[in-house]
DNA sequence: AACCCAAATATTGTCGACAACAATCTTGAC
DNA sequence: GTCAAGATTGTTGTCGACAATATTTGGGTT
């Protein structure tokens, strides 16, 4: 919208690899995730790929990846929306991830090797010192890799988990945070448990890191109620 | 391959609706979990274009969406293939499937209506007719709407697990059965297993219908890997 | 002034064609 | 006879163009 003139396709041709339609599917994921594509935002297809310099085909592909994702939401003849999180389903996310991430914590548990545990503890240290420095209460959830959430289910070695969790469901969180300037002011319980979580795992205890994490997960979905009942009252209906 | 010079793309331009890709989507979700497209089957996108009669364009987008949910495997610059389901991805499946539809089950048993407890008893009643009449032990999975597992999931009312297990996960289940030649010998405990199901939601009991589930899932797992264990010995290595 | 209907515009869905890359076959050398 | 390198075929990835449908604009009516 503001940036039609430049086609800034130097990062789609330059970097040989992978073809078009995945590069764009990837810029495009970013670009709903941060937010530079805002919620609800209709999608139009030239404008689109004259903005990222290429044609139609692999943008279209791309998008029908988009909305196998719910990143984007199509309806058969009409331009495609950017989702709008609603509460409702990041209410049901949020309880399916406490299933899905307190599996992934017992597996962890099972297979996580030194290497994992100091890799975390590291995770946490780097997450310390922003506390420190920054003095604002979120936690940041960071570029997948550096997550500490990623990392453990990553830990878990089951794919499937993988694949549910890191790459179809986090971006919606994420989306659904973006929409509604998620401050929670629970990042210092939720280092504390991570850290707890850290030490069950460097245990091998499975069980224990099951429902520390159940718990964890539980209580980042009350803080998400919390502060959707009490915001939302005066700005939006559910 | 059998068929190629017959374009039966009636099918395609007569029913009217949504898009041609919809329409292959489902067409080539069908054929490869009937087994009309075998697993490890070569998709060459121009002989399947000219199979339907389309082009290669909404063909495309179709594959795109067949490898978002497993069902085909793509690398980069190769041709496409019929994925072929590992019993790890199996087992990892069914670990998924037994947290969730154990939820569903919860939630499913806070949301039935009383016209529900009657359409699932008569699934069962039409079940028991099918075994007498075919005198075969196994539980035929149904064509999505007259499935029981199905069913239950879509009462809980809640559209993430519903999408999860109805539409990314059951079609690599059912792609596993269809490669396994998956005669389990479970079908009437699995009968069984499912009335006790309906009571426990009929009495909107969901602590029960959860846990009546869990083990349902469970042991059909055990029995997969039982009948996996005493066949591929003699036939192939995992 | 508000509302409804028709023309004009814009956008999507689909197609055929071309270039780049992978797979295969042929040919030649050792 | 076997292996390797080059030519050939086949397949994928991408593009621009066209028809069908949705959206917007403009005009007319109550």
């Amino acid at each position: 919208m503001d940036a039609d003139s430049a086609p800034d396709n130097s990062d789609l041709t330059d970097r040989g690899g992978d073809t078009i339609a995945d590069r764009i599917f990837d810029l495009l994921s970013e670009a709903i995730i941060s937010g530079e594509l805002a919620p609800a935002t209709r999608i139009r297809e030239p404008e689109l790929a004259a903005q990222y310099g290429v044609s139609r085909a692999p943008l279209r592909e791309a998008l029908r990846r988009l909305e196998e994702r719910q990143l984007i939401t199509r309806t058969p003849r009409m331009s495609a929306r950017v989702t709008v999180v609603t509460p409702r389903l990041i209410g049901e996310i949020y309880t399916i991830r406490e299933a899905l991430e307190g599996i992934a914590a017992r597996q962890a548990a099972a297979h996580v090797t030194d290497a994992d545990i100091a890799h975390l503890r590291g995770l946490l240290a780097a997450h310390q010192t922003q506390f420190a420095a920054d003095n604002v209460d979120t936690y940041r959830m960071g570029r997948s890799d550096d997550d500490f959430h990623f990392y453990i289910i990553r830990c878990s070695r089951n794919q499937a988990l993988i694949h549910i969790l890191c790459d179809e469901y986090y971006n919606l969180i994420r989306l659904f945070r973006l929409q509604h300037r998620h401050v929670q002011g629970r990042a210092h319980r939720a280092f504390a448990e991570h850290q707890r979580l850290v030490d069950a795992l460097a245990d091998r205890d499975g069980e224990l890191a099951e429902i520390l994490m159940r718990r964890h997960v539980a209580a980042a979905l009350k803080g998400i109620l919390h502060t959707l009942s009490t915001s939302s009252a005066s700005r939006e209906e559910l």
